[in-house]
DNA sequence: CGGGATGTTGAGGCAAGTCAATCTAAGTGG
DNA sequence: CCACTTAGATTGACTTGCCTCAACATCCCG
C-alpha cells in the first residue's frame, strides 16, 4: 500500500474540513485530544486504501481528493456503492469483521487517519459526537434508499441526470460556474455506480448532449445547460442538498 | 390512521424483543426510565403508519408483525426499500424533516412507541446506547450496499434466490423446518423490492420451482429444496447472518 | 356462490447488454 | 519533438432479459 506520511501532527484549527466534517461537532477543548489521535497521510491516484474483507484498523476523514468504494463479484462485475470526497468519513467503528467494500483512490488523496479503537473510545465518551455520527449514518441510509430507487426504478438517462446533479452539488468549486461538473472518475466507474455498462453511459452522455441538456467539454468535464429539465428527468423536485457522507 | 393502544404501560422485563432489539443494550437500572418513555400500540394489516414527507413524531420498536417501507415516484412506480420485522427499529431520531419513506403494515403489528424528542434525549445521555445504535446504523448501511449490488448487478433469478435466503434467516420460526419460508408480502411488494414487475417475479418463482431449487406450497409459503445451489445462484458464499434492522 | 384482488402464463416489443470496430488522449521512449 | 503504445471513450450491429399488455386462473371473504 503506497502511502506517505505528510505531517505526523496535523493542526485541526486550520484544517479545510473543520466546518464540514464530523470535526465540526467537536468543541475547542475536545479538539486538542481529538487532534492528538490523528495523523495525516497521502495516497497517490489509483491506490487501494483497503480491500474487501481486509481487517481495517483505521478510520479516515478525507481532507482532499476522491475515493470510490466498490464490491466485486466472482463473475468480475463490480458495483460502486459510492464516491467519497472532501469532508467525508471512510471506515467503520465496528469492532469486528472486515471491510465491506474495497476503497480505491480516484485522485491524489489526503486524509486524516485515526486508529479505530482509540477513535471508538473517544466517540463513546463524547455523546454529542456519537449522536452527530448517528445522524450522519441515518442520512447515509436515506441516501442509499435514494440510490436503490435509482437502480431499481429509473431508466439510464434518468440515472445519469440524477448523478450529474448530485455531483454538481457535492463537489462544486466555489470560484467556477456552478453548472460546470468535474467528473473525476472514468466512465466505467460511473457505469458501475449506476448499474449499467460503460458503453451505455457513453451513449447516454451523447444523447443528453444532442438533446441539449448538457455540453460535453471533454470526457471529464460537463456543462449542465438545462438544469430544470435535468431535474425533471432525474425525478428531483429540487436540487439535492449537500451532506457529509460515510463509506465503509 | 387506525391505531389502538393496547397497554399504556408495557413491561420490558418480559418483552419478546428484550434480547434482540436495541433494548438489549440497556442495563436493568436504565430500563425503568426507558420503559417509562414507551407506549404499546397495535395496527391492523395494510395500515399506513406514516407517509413519505410526514413529520414523524415517534420512533417504534417492532414487537410483532411486519412492515414494508417504500417510496413512490410521480409515475406511480414504487421502490420498496426494505421490510422490518420483530426487533427492528422504525423511525428516525433526526430532529428535522419529514419521513423519507412510507411505512405500511403487511401483517397485524405490535410496536413499542417512543416520542422522538424524549427518545433522542435519552440516547444523548446514554453513550452505550447511542454507540450501539451507531453500530446498528452502520450494519444497515452495509445491508443497503448489498441491496445495491442486487439491484445493479444481479439477474432476477439471482435476486429472488438472495431474497428467499435472506427471508429464511431473518424471520424463521424456531419450531419449523428452517427451509420453510413464509413470504408474508404479496408478489407486487417482492417485485418492488427487487426492482422488477410482479409478472417477472411470478415467472421466476415458477422457474426456480421447475429447476428443483424450491417447492411452492402456496403463494405465501415456499420450501427451499436446494440451499447450496440457491446460495450459489444468489452469489452468497455463506448464509447471511441475522441482524437488527433500521428503517426510516 | 359471486366478485374483487391476487397470482400465473403467453405473445410481442424495447431498453440495455454484448461484441467489435474505430477514435481519442495520454503517456513513453528514441 | 515525433512515432509508437496503450488505456479509455465512442459508435454501430445484433442479441437478450425484462417489460407491457392481455387473457386466464385462483384465492379469499362476504
Amino acid at each position: 500500500m503506497l502511502c506517505v506520511t505528510k505531517n505526523a501532527r496535523p493542526d485541526c484549527r486550520h484544517c479545510v474540513v473543520r466546518h464540514i466534517s464530523l470535526c465540526s461537532h467537536i468543541n475547542s477543548i475536545e479538539r486538542a485530544q481529538f487532534q492528538a489521535l490523528s495523523k495525516r497521510y497521502r495516497f497517490d491516484r489509483s491506490q487501494i486504501i483497503f480491500e474487501q474483507d481486509d481487517d481495517i484498523k483505521k478510520v479516515f476523514v478525507i481532507t482532499r481528493g476522491m475515493v470510490k468504494l466498490y464490491r466485486s463479484a466472482r463473475n468480475g462485475k463490480q458495483q460502486v456503492t459510492g464516491f467519497l470526497g472532501t469532508g467525508d468519513l471512510l471506515g467503520s467503528i465496528k469492532r469486528s469483521a472486515g471491510a465491506h467494500c474495497t476503497a480505491e483512490t480516484i485522485t491524489d488523496l489526503e486524509v486524516c487517519a485515526f486508529e479505530k479503537e482509540p477513535f471508538a473510545d473517544f466517540i463513546r465518551i463524547h455523546p454529542s459526537l456519537c449522536f452527530a455520527l448517528l445522524v450522519t449514518a441515518m442520512d447515509e441510509i436515506e441516501a442509499q434508499y435514494d440510490h436503490a430507487i435509482l437502480l431499481g426504478r429509473k431508466l439510464v438517462p434518468e440515472r445519469l441526470a440524477a448523478f450529474l446533479l448530485l455531483l454538481s452539488q457535492r463537489w462544486k468549486m466555489d470560484d467556477e460556474d456552478p453548472n460546470l461538473v468535474h467528473t473525476l472518475m472514468p466512465r466505467k466507474d460511473i457505469a458501475d455506480h449506476l448499474g449499467v455498462t460503460s458503453e451505455t453511459i457513453s451513449r447516454t452522455f451523447s444523447r443528453l448532449s444532442t438533446d441539449g441538456l448538457i455540453k460535453i467539454l471533454d470526457s471529464k468535464l460537463v456543462l449542465l445547460k438545462n438544469v430544470p429539465r435535468l431535474q425533471q428527468l432525474a425525478g428531483f423536485e429540487e436540487m439535492p442538498s449537500h451532506r457529509m457522507a460515510i463509506g465503509l
